[in-house]
DNA sequence: GGCAGTCAAGTACGC
DNA sequence: GCGTACTTGACTGCC
């Protein structure tokens, strides 16, 4: 088991990601943000080496408008060395990566213009995984998408969609359940026809549960992913405040995560944590599962 | 200096 | 058909 938290580290000395505008687009410009965000993904690394914090989501923006007919600018070529440093660092602390492109990815749009940005976007993830000379055990995570007033017609076109892309974008797949749609069943579902495997989020499956028992889901997830696939990834976050107060402090509950490493067991997994502080709670998160058999120490 | 509006991309829903 | 909510933070521009 690795814990881990997406795209942002308050806590290190670095500003990843700064707002960039199209705009403002230049290649100069371009350039020195994904020069600087290589750099604090590094300085991030290096700190969840450090905190025993295996497991990082990367930002989709690394590359800002990578997936843009206005970047016409090779970044693969070059800074293809900080991205193969970057995944050598990655290999040899046996850390784990994910991404998750944004809710504009969706497959099973009826509008083709949609499908395909959606899948030039899934492009530009999968060369970004490929820079850094990984292996497919790194995944990237996205929805099954829209309803359109029809379920299984929409299902049925994510389906048609997903076997019709590129091997080299579909290994990296994993399909998740959302909070309002589609529920770890359809997930589930899809994965049976398609062989993606599935990410469960345990914080959606609150949100827009299905029938099936907690346990059972845990055991059907994890059949989804194969020996190659790696250990399956799992997205988790504390309840949300209920009050209507805007407190900015949100930060783990640890009673919450405890009764959730109950509730997962025995099962191994990597967990991803969505909560608003990231790393502190990362590391509430970590000091409470180094005594869980699961816990991956590195090294 | 502070505050509100805005930002590449989508869908759901109410009117 | 159109506008707004969903959701996040930070930049931008206006005062």
């Amino acid at each position: 088991m690795r814990i881990g938290y997406p795209c942002i580290n308050r806590t290190v000395e670095c500003q990843g990601d700064k707002t960039f505008r199209l705009k403002n687009y230049s290649e100069k410009r371009l350039i020195e943000t994904v020069k600087n965000n290589l750099e604090c993904l590094e300085k991030i690394l290096e700190y969840n080496r450090k905190n025993q914090i295996l497991f990082f989501r990367i930002s989709s923006d690394i590359v800002p408008f990578a997936s843009h007919p206005i970047c016409e600018f090779d970044w693969q070529g070059h800074f293809s060395e900080d991205f193969r440093s970057i995944g050598r660092f990655v290999k040899k602390f046996n850390m784990r990566i994910s991404m998750h492109p944004d809710q504009f990815i969706v497959l099973n749009s009826k509008r083709s213009e949609v499908v395909e940005n959606s899948v030039r976007e899934l492009v530009y993830h999968a060369e970004i995984m490929d820079a850094m000379e990984l292996d497919i055990e790194q995944k990237i995570q996205l929805h099954i998408g829209g309803m359109y007033g029809d379920k299984t017609a929409s299902k049925a076109r994510f389906v048609k969609r997903y076997v019709e892309l590129p091997e080299e974008v579909k290994k990296w797949l994993v399909l998740e359940n959302d909070d309002r749609i589609y529920n770890i069943e359809d997930c589930l579902d899809v994965s049976g026809r398609t062989g993606v495997p599935v990410l469960f989020d345990y914080f959606h499956d609150n949100m827009n549960p299905s029938e099936i028992e907690l346990s059972e889901t845990f055991k059907l997830v994890k059949k989804t992913w194969k020996a190659k696939d790696g250990l399956p990834m799992v997205d988790y976050s504390s309840q949300r405040k209920k009050d209507k107060s805007k407190s900015h402090a949100e930060s783990i509950d640890l009673r919450d995560f405890r009764r959730f490493l109950d509730d997962s067991r025995p099962h191994d997994m990597d967990v991803m944590l969505e909560i608003k502080d990231k790393e502190k709670s990362a590391l509430k998160a970590v000091r409470l599962a180094r005594k869980d058999s699961r816990f991956l120490i590195n090294g």
